[in-house]
DNA sequence: AATTCCTGCATTGTTAACAATTCTTGTCAA
DNA sequence: TTGACAAGAATTGTTAACAATGCAGGAATT
């Protein structure tokens, strides 16, 4: 299993077309392709995914038990629009539950995962050098999947992933135009303290990295361009 | 807000017959009335909550989700059977995960937080003189949820829910004859640490708990054995 | 011009019939 | 007795039609 590996989900269903809709929108929203508070109206997805309209349902069913989408009754499914208070929650539940989990591989972490996590953050590099936005959003969230997926726990790295995921409707919701990813120099500092195999040093790496980018963001002012705000401006003026 | 709230899972959606059935079986499992490998056939859940089949496959849907049901392409659900592997799983999440929660809560927890847990385990204690056995199953579980409410966050909060409901499922199938729930005693050494305000001996607390529940089950042996099919769904859910 | 109400359209929610698969049962042969 | 096989029953999966709800546009009123 090297990290060229692709990042499934591991659910426990068997479907191959309905764990592709769920892949893709799961996908997109990491890489904040699909911006929040967008529509997912039935038939534009069914005609995208060429499926029938029970599938798409089912899959938007799975997403919302997920937190990545809003199913309103008889509104329609929309990309999820955490709120401010949301977003803090899911900040304090990373860092209790990544702190522990870099801890206990600061306590002994082999050499292939460590090489994992050093061609992860040479990945992000390379994005970076190459200005692929899409692919730096994408891979500085992974690489905190990654750090979950060294303890080969898939229950551990789905819960982690869930996170990071809705990490990403955050940071397009709350992100300011600069550093809105996680740069890459801290995520090799996290890698530093788990193989100087210093527990404590790791918790404060990943602790120092979190709060980084959650004080990157602006959760105490209004959202971002909320539709009924423009409406509201447009009309008036 | 009390602690004689009921828990009702915090999802996203709407629908109060739905939720009911999903809120129902998750319970049942809780209270491991819903033994592992049971099946949950369609047309029996429908009569017994007197829904269409709609309602039901998305209840299913959702509870496979959670890892709490199988769902097996063209054979139906069933109550979800962890390998000796996952139940592993299971526990080290929980262990990263909750010694994370109780240190913090070490570090600063008001006192109406102590009260509502002490209250948990004074109503553990009234269950264990009652003998009443499904009380104190649910009592054991719900007081690591009770914990995590204490940080009053939703997200940390769902975590942990789901990972005590699948730690019931891991009981009812590996736990022995004897001590298969959490002694209360434990419960509140590590509640006695948490007001002791010592963050470390805290994490000493759950983790000593959560590894002493873990080597009370037989995780290298086999199985248990298929129960025999008592349809509490029909009878009695 | 602004507001309210009404009508038609678009989208979602639900149901029921149908298709596909698995499970059960009974029969036959070794 | 055991095993294989086949027909029927039961269960699940899918589709399509229908119902219900919300939304947009326009007419009428103030």
């Amino acid at each position: 299993m090297t990290n060229e590996a692709e990042d499934k989900l591991d659910t426990l269903r068997t479907d191959p077309d309905e764990q592709m809709i769920v892949d893709r929108i799961y996908s997109a929203v990491m890489e904040q392709k699909l911006a929040p508070r967008t529509k997912l109206s039935e038939l534009a997805l069914c005609e995208t995914f060429g499926v029938g309209r029970m599938r798409v349902r089912r899959a938007l069913l799975l997403l919302s038990s997920q937190g990545i989408v809003d199913l309103q009754s008889n509104r329609g499914a929309y990309v999820a629009c955490p709120s401010a208070d949301e977003a803090r929650e899911v900040f304090v539940a990373r860092l209790m539950i990544e702190t522990g989990i870099v801890r206990e591989l600061a306590r002994g972490i082999g050499e292939i995962g460590i090489q994992a996590l050093r061609a992860h953050v040479e990945k992000e590099e390379v994005a970076r050098k190459s200005d692929d936005r899409t692919e730096i959003i994408r891979l500085s969230g992974a690489f905190h999947v990654e750090l979950a997926k060294r303890h080969e726990n898939p229950v551990l790295t789905r819960v982690v992933r869930e996170l990071v995921t809705r990490t990403s409707l955050i940071v397009a919701l709350f992100g300011t135009s600069q550093a809105s990813m996680c740069p890459d120099d801290e995520h090799a500092s996290i890698i530093d303290a788990i193989v100087c195999g210093d527990p404590h040093s790791a918790e404060e790496a990943i602790r120092d990295h979190l709060l980084h980018v959650q004080n990157s963001l602006d959760l105490e002012q209004t959202q971002k361009a909320e539709p009924d705000l423009v409406k509201i401006l447009t009309g008036r003026i």
